[in-house]
DNA sequence: TTAATATAAGGCACGTTGCCTGAGTTGTCA
DNA sequence: TGACAACTCAGGCAACGTGCCTTATATTAA
């Protein structure tokens, strides 16, 4: 499992960001947000972005009584990773670095925030031990 | 033009790669180094690929004789740029910030890394006048 | 001329994506 | 009980992207 993690189209991503926001969650509430004129057939457009959502791995489904309940189990964070690493390998040979220095320069950063990342190099020199984990 | 770059797939990204690499090449060369032992077939799919990629704006023909030489129009760095900037919008509510912290956990920082990016942080807060070139 | 090479135009099979229909199941209420 | 609503499942469809290929048309060299 896992071995190619699929890609995630925009409306799927759209019903992971629901539930990240709302957590655990019916078809029907998803529904409601994402189409609220929503009638029978939005109802089983969702339900299809679901099934393809749980075929990748990025959703659980529960059955509490009748309805089922969708819970997120990929995170935002691990998604992020996932994307930068896919950034990383197609365009810079697998390197992060200049994916990180490419940040630094373009993120419009204010003095605060250049403080701010220096503390947070600051912390990683002390916090280093503790890492490692990649996702 | 230009509205909505539109997604450059792994083969497509194959041939910027050469174009980066090598210069400016004909369909021949790159057809030599993409399919080494490439008949008219496979040089037809270059020539698909990069009508593609033309159309994307990522590449420029010039006729020089009677071959097409072809030129990236955009740099590897632009395209980087562009894909932080699309992972940011989709997961981070268009802010970079938690890509850059992101990175900065997770690129598994040697001390003398962590010290460069140290270093890093501190030219930023000099060169910053002349940066703010996002695009 | 013939042969080789470059180009242009167009199509094809396959997978993904967003959307929808229809049928069956389960629960509620008169 | 029967009528009705809501939930679920199976399946399909059109549009598009992608990688690949065929055919036909120039242009050049032998």
């Amino acid at each position: 499992m896992s071995l190619k993690p699929k890609n995630i189209s925009e409306t799927e991503l759209a019903l992971l960001r629901l539930l990240w926001k709302s957590g655990p969650s019916t078809i029907r509430e998803l529904t409601d947000q994402l189409y609220p004129a929503g009638s029978h057939s939005e109802y089983a457009t969702v339900q299809s972005l679901l099934d393809r959502l749980e075929a990748k791995n990025c959703v659980r489904r529960e059955k509490q009584g009748r309805v089922n309940v969708f819970t997120a189990t990929i995170s935002r964070t691990e998604l992020v990773s996932r994307r930068l690493r896919e950034t990383a390998d197609a365009l810079c040979d697998g390197s992060m670095a200049p994916l990180l220095s490419h940040l630094v320069r373009v993120s419009d950063p204010t003095p605060e925030e250049a403080e701010a990342l220096e503390r947070l190099v600051k912390r990683l020199s002390r916090e280093r031990s503790t890492l490692g984990e990649g996702g």
